[in-house]
DNA sequence: CTCCATGTTTAGAA
DNA sequence: CTTCTAAACATGGA
């Protein structure tokens, strides 16, 4: 479940599990996942190597190895990692695994195999690469306010452009205009400041809550969307049947009672 | 069988 | 140039 709230989580879990251990093989079962790099070289690479630290910019995951360069995470629409102790059949049929010298192994498993797995010297370099914009949890009002500036598309489009600021998909872009109460074709140049305040502390709540309860959907507020948004949907709030809009393609579930400003 | 799915990239239309 | 759409990628669940 991957927008930047469940790759903060599997941040945490590649660190209380994966650090400091010698990388004694790798197994890459989907190529297609690896982003310029052969399998040998990223075994090349990552072999009698420990990862020593993490880092998230958005929705792609790093961890640093020993003597340098950084293992670059992305997972896609179903990828997540998984630690465990071999031998394991589990461990055969993912895309990617890294086995430890202790018997132990991570694998990121992509059963959609639209994820990626890279090797990059320096990841501010590679966001700059990429241009994606700043991560959405390391922002405070005035840079939201300025990210507004200038753009006069739709409201959940710009929350959702990762060159914008990174980190926030479909899902959550959706409880965010939920929790402020805005409607997801709202036009950004016409967000009052009160609008664009009420939307990033929404943000910076809904992102912090979804990190708090490690993004279960069975553990969030009952206040919140994100366990309604489904066929036959009600809104947590006034009980209204939820909507589903299309933007480009893919669903948007909102209230259409609660969700009226602004247009 | 059909419909739908948390992401990104690309091509093309307004 | 910006904004927006649709398709493609590959697979599984309801």
């Amino acid at each position: 479940m991957p927008e930047l709230p469940e790759v903060e989580v599997s941040k945490r879990y590649l660190e209380e599990t994966s650090l400091h251990q010698p990388v004694a093989r790798v197994h890459i079962g989907a190529t297609s996942l690896l982003d310029g790099i052969s399998p040998q070289a990223l075994a090349r690479r990552l072999h009698h190597r420990p990862l020593e630290r993490t880092h998230r910019h958005g929705k792609y995951l790093f961890a640093e190895v020993d003597h340098g360069g950084w293992l670059m995470l992305h997972f896609g629409m179903t990828g997540h990692l998984r630690y465990g102790r071999t031998p394991d059949p589990a461990a055969a049929n993912a895309e990617a695994v890294f086995f430890f010298d202790n018997g132990r192994y991570l694998a990121h498993v992509d059963p959609r195999k639209l994820g990626h797995i890279g090797w990059v010297d320096d990841p501010r370099r590679m966001v700059r690469d990429r241009a994606l914009g700043p991560d959405a949890l390391r922002l405070d009002l005035d840079r939201f306010c300025c990210l507004a500036q200038g753009r006069h598309g739709q409201v959940k489009p710009w929350l959702m452009n990762q060159e914008v600021m990174a980190g926030i998909g479909n899902v959550y872009s959706d409880e965010i205009l939920f929790q402020a109460r805005l409607r997801p074709d709202a036009r950004v140049d016409r967000l009052s400041d009160r609008d664009l305040s009420d939307l990033f502390e929404a943000m910076q709540g809904v992102l912090e809550t979804a990190i708090d309860v490690e993004a279960n959907p069975c553990a969030f507020p009952g206040t919140y969307l994100l366990p309604h948004r489904r066929r036959g949907g009600r809104c947590p709030r006034c009980d209204t049947p939820l909507q589903r809009w299309f933007f480009s393609g893919r669903g948007a579930w909102l209230c259409p009672r609660c969700q009226r400003r602004t247009r």
